[in-house]
DNA sequence: ACCATTCTTATTGTATACAAAATCAACCCG
DNA sequence: CGGGTTGATTTTGTATACAATAAGAATGGT
């Protein structure tokens, strides 16, 4: 099998954040470093390693008296990471545009041929899509060449939301995906920054309300 | 003396980061976990701690074989971090012009008034101008409301290069970075989301040009 | 002399043991 | 009863020792 070898710190890294990701631990749920340490089978010395990163992500938070738990987020809050994210991704697409090269481009297609067989699928293959859609824009955000904003993304990342969520997308919504993703497809191709940017802004701003829809009671 | 007790992590943190800071460390050069241990004074666990921070704000890195060095910033990278931190620091202004209250306002005032002394000496008293402009765009921060912008702001602080170029800064633009200052309290008082904002973004985008003149070869 | 290979050393990674601090519960005093 | 104080327990923080890995030095074959 695919096991290579692993330190334990992203052993626990892994475990953990699957741990809160996958539901098994509740919003707000307190975590001891001990009780970490067994889940992922290290010691607490690469918990706190893995606790760290997960930190900076904010997956998890630390109290005033350093006590950890699953962090939980308010509507606003939300709002305002998808606000921060449509920022950087709209500018990351801007900058991707100048530089991407026809290699990745043939990469983007590919991955979102992918997530069009995906959302094909009946009912939809919502784990595929997400995963195609994750790497769509991972490797947008490596053609924009900034360190920095590689380093900022993570801790704007929804995935506890759109996991919550993705499960009630309807195929509409699914497809509306896709169709963005070949519109910024075109954009780089034609090296349009400000094209790349507008269409990534709506992409982002969009995908908040359909979480928005799906999620409030309103809805029901 | 305020001496308050401090957990090692701290102080290893503190001591590392003026360490780069105040330039007895050059780009690039390479850190040990057991000599900043030493500089510090404290064991290498806190070390570790320490630097996990440091690098996400980006001020040591850590290379393919992990081991540590002091970050070296191309212009790019620079130019590019002035970008994002005008982008967050103006969406900040604008949060903060919705949510400001008048006891901030005063604050704000009474830190702009400090940093309008420190430029008036002869010559300016650039550490005074450093530690007032510093808290100013703190407490902005703070009164934007955003756990996240927060936790995304110190990867984009710029005071390796302030503290490079600072005293090169002519009185014309520190007075300058006063009059911003008062121009965002004015937004700020009339609660105008986009005029804070934009007040903002040029301030930001203003130092970086004053860097970048005071720093490149063909200014001299 | 040059490249590869082994041995040595330097450096980072992990576990464990202990210290410090915070929480909780029992208790006393009013 | 209520409020606060002590003591026990849980939880986090730090140091040290050792393991794993990477870099550098020395050696030998071509």
């Amino acid at each position: 099998m695919t096991d290579p070898i692993m330190p334990a710190s992203e052993t626990a890294y892994q475990k953990i954040r699957a741990f809160i990701l996958q539901g098994e631990a509740s919003p707000g749920m307190q975590l001891t470093e001990e009780k970490l340490a067994e889940i992922s089978g290290v010691s607490r010395t690469s918990v706190r390693d893995a606790v760290r990163r997960l930190e900076n992500e904010m997956l998890v938070v630390r109290s005033a008296s350093k006590r950890l738990s699953v962090a939980e987020w308010s509507d606003g809050e939300v709002d305002e990471m998808f606000t921060l994210r449509g920022m950087l991704e709209a500018h990351a697409a801007a900058r991707a545009a100048h530089r991407i090269d026809g290699e990745a481009l043939d990469d983007l297609r590919a991955i979102n041929k992918e997530l069009k067989d995906a959302v094909k699928q009946s009912p939809p293959d919502v784990t595929s899509f997400l995963s195609a859609n994750r790497r769509f824009h991972d490797l947008i955000l490596r053609c924009a060449q900034s360190p920095r904003l590689s380093k900022l993304m993570p801790a704007l990342v929804e995935q506890p939301v759109v996991r919550q969520t993705a499960h009630q997308y309807s195929k509409t919504q699914l497809n509306q995906s896709a169709v963005d993703h070949d519109e910024l497809i075109s954009a780089f191709a034609a090296k349009d920054a400000s094209w790349a940017k507008s269409v990534m802004t709506s992409h982002i701003r969009r995908a908040f309300h359909s979480f928005s829809v799906t999620a409030t009671p309103e809805s029901l």
